[in-house]
DNA sequence: AGAATTAAAACAAACGTTTGACTTAAACGG
DNA sequence: CCGTTTAAGTCAAACGTTTGTTTTAATTCT
């Protein structure tokens, strides 16, 4: 098939098509997060989202363009989400000059939210799958993660490194060094159920995110030589 | 029809058979992890393998049973590069005594093994595709991951831990920490586009390879207290 | 002879997509 | 305020194709 950008047959939706489009999205990213797009037909798609089989295409033009469109209601979601962490992060580095301890407080701040926002999510709602997804086998779709999600994380997880080793944040080992980093976070959502198999937990819960939160964090900060920051409470 | 495990008509190949059935599972490695499970039809894999489209029932009994295989060969793969590697490293561990340089050089040995195998698999064989598949998603083969290679390479890495920071293996934060070690090296599997594209590379080369390793023992051993080792060489 | 492989055809089921009639609610003219 | 128009939305039904699997018969190798 040869579909392009330019599918909108509903661009605008202003009356009760709105319901049945949102419907659509919701059930559709949780169908396509557990069993991939390939995964899902069509009829599982509408009859989890309670609409006709024809609204998919009614909507979206076809099943790739409700997948599309779900990718982009993620995007939304996280820079909703991350994008004000990462502003954040960096205004705390540039305020904290010299403060190793400042510095370390931003950072695990932000690491912690990363982290949870990861696990959380794969909790709440199987966003993470259908992310980690694109990651490895990126279809169409991926330039719209990247460019509308991971690449501002990354910089800001670069952005770190430089501040804490005194680099510049786009030399390439400053790069790969934020990469491990996030790796570190992201082994927490990819292999989650290896975490619970190895701990004897069935699944996440606030407590044990918030005890994997506190590794990661520890292990970064060291890595990092920064000083560790003391829990808040027990 | 019912099919539960004990479908295996040929169970003891012997004379060409072996032919077409290694045929089957090198082919259907390629496309499952690229594609996914119900992104393969069983004509595209028959095709890729150049055998008769019957040949998967007469072999594997189903669609399914061939993935099994496929999961099957992966693990003894695993199993051969891997738990060596593992034996080896809980033994330098142990003959280490307090020396820490010598910790070090056992500890980046292995961790670089295993950052080269999760890469290079990636590259070569895309065995990590599938196994990831697995991870997020886990299907009914996926005990057969966890238990014959995944468990062993994780209590590895919790050795580590436990050997640079003098607490026990089986301590709940030394396993979480191992886990952070993990994700260090699994994201470079995992996310190896978002590297390529934040270092401007097309794909991974050895020489490469070699310079996220640099980095992802550098951050660990930093993480681990332990003092660097030197480049051997350029 | 017997096991392995091929080719070709067929099977029911499920697939993504399309169709045309029906419903609904707002817009319009009187 | 009512009757009509209009267009977006919804619906059941069907379209043609592809799916995994099975079957049958003819070869090929040990």
């Amino acid at each position: 098939m040869a579909e392009q950008a330019g599918y909108e047959p509903a661009a605008e939706p202003k009356g009760r098509g709105v319901g049945t489009r949102q419907q659509l999205i919701d059930a559709a990213l949780g169908l396509f997060a557990v069993h991939g797009y390939d995964g899902v037909t069509t009829r599982a798609l509408t009859r989890a989202a309670s609409v006709n089989l024809a609204a998919i295409n009614y909507h979206f033009g076809s099943k790739q363009g409700l997948y599309r469109a779900v990718i982009e209601d993620i995007v939304a979601q996280i820079q909703a989400r991350l994008w004000p962490a990462a502003d954040a992060l960096e205004a705390a580095l540039r305020t904290a000059g010299d403060n190793r301890a400042a510095q370390s407080r931003a950072v695990a701040a932000f690491l912690r939210l990363l982290l949870l926002s990861f696990i959380g999510e794969t909790t709440r709602r199987p966003i993470a799958g259908l992310i980690l997804r694109e990651y490895t086998v990126p279809s169409a779709a991926f330039p719209l993660i990247y460019d509308g999600a991971v690449e501002r994380m990354h910089r800001a997880l670069a952005v770190i490194v430089a501040t804490a080793s005194d680099r510049p944040a786009d030399a390439p080992d400053v790069i790969l060094e934020a990469h491990a980093l996030l790796g570190q976070c992201l082994g927490f959502a990819v292999a989650r159920v290896i975490v619970c198999r190895r701990m004897g937990w069935d699944d996440f819960s606030p407590e044990r995110m918030d005890r994997a939160a506190a590794a990661v964090v520890k292990m970064a900060l060291a890595a990092l030589d920064l000083p560790q920051v003391e829990r808040r409470e027990a």
